[in-house]
DNA sequence: GATAATGATTATGGTCAATAACTATATTGT
DNA sequence: ACAATATAGTTATTGACCATAATCATTATC
């Protein structure tokens, strides 16, 4: 069962073969959540949130005090790029940063009221089109997914 | 011992607190993807090849005779996108473009000899990084995710 | 035969993530 | 105490990637 032409268990919609990309991981996973992104893009836009700012303001939300060293590795994204993000919902009244005094080179960042209620509003209309786009599934489906993606994620080894 | 009174269904590994982006399908499939792409990557970074350019030479393999637009269709991106892509693979004598005759602003894309042989050595090695990362799936737990990821990518609706 | 549509191309701009270099504070070793 | 080192945040820069519009040649339509 290994090689084959013709492989059963994954027709083509269009009339295009495909024996190699189809049978990856990481081919199915990136067009699957292609389905489920632009989505979640287009209603944050709809509060000025970009998916990268809706996550910072997130974290915060669930972890006031936070430093952005300690974001950073939460979200994995550098450091140096989280500075516009955290600029950026500091400025729109969502976040304050302010220094800790026992450690003047860090800052300690904290959901404001206006931000915290943004985060809960935004969650939930994200929640809304991923229930949408995932509505082909039942709730048994959709639980395992979750499972799965979670033991795949929490393989930190390399 | 961390406290996570919240959600029993997500543990979280550090410290950080997280009563929403975990629950989102999106983003616990960028993360799982994550785990991926960056293996798949460098291995086919050796070959000196790219994810897309990979995926055209697969697509092309499979189809013979097959026109950029057709195969940009195929992997859902902008036919402008593919021309650099299309141009590299061919100045390497990976693949060769043919006017078709019947149609002459078509070219009929097909992979040579060299192309199919590289397609399937860098298939083999992408797919040993894959199951390198995935290897904590049972192969059940796997073809079940790859099922799923499917039909997520089925439901072409808006 | 004029006009519109199509396939490939080119050029361009915007977003994004990774890196290196810098500043200021803090920690460590002797 | 102080020199060396490390850390937190910042800035600037770069390259990859993706989408859009404009262009050219060819084909289809009326």
């Amino acid at each position: 069962m290994p090689k084959s032409e013709e492989n059963p268990d994954h027709r083509e919609a269009s009339g295009v073969e495909d024996t190699v990309l189809g049978n990856l991981i990481g081919y199915r996973m990136k067009r699957a959540y292609m389905q489920i992104q632009p989505e979640a893009q287009r209603v944050l836009a709809e509060d000025d949130l970009r998916v990268v700012s809706f996550s910072c303001l997130s974290i915060i939300t669930d972890n006031p005090g936070i430093v952005q060293s300690e974001l950073a590795e939460a979200l994995q994204m550098e450091r140096s790029n989280l500075v516009v993000v955290i600029d950026e919902l500091e400025d729109r009244g969502l976040i304050a940063r302010k220094k800790v005094p026992t450690d003047r080179r860090r800052y300690a960042l904290t959901a404001t009221l206006r931000g915290r209620r943004l985060r809960d509003r935004a969650a939930l209309r994200v929640r809304q089109v991923e229930d949408a786009v995932v509505g082909c599934l039942d709730a048994e489906d959709r639980a395992r997914l979750m499972a799965v993606l979670e033991r795949l994620e929490a393989r930190r080894a390399r």
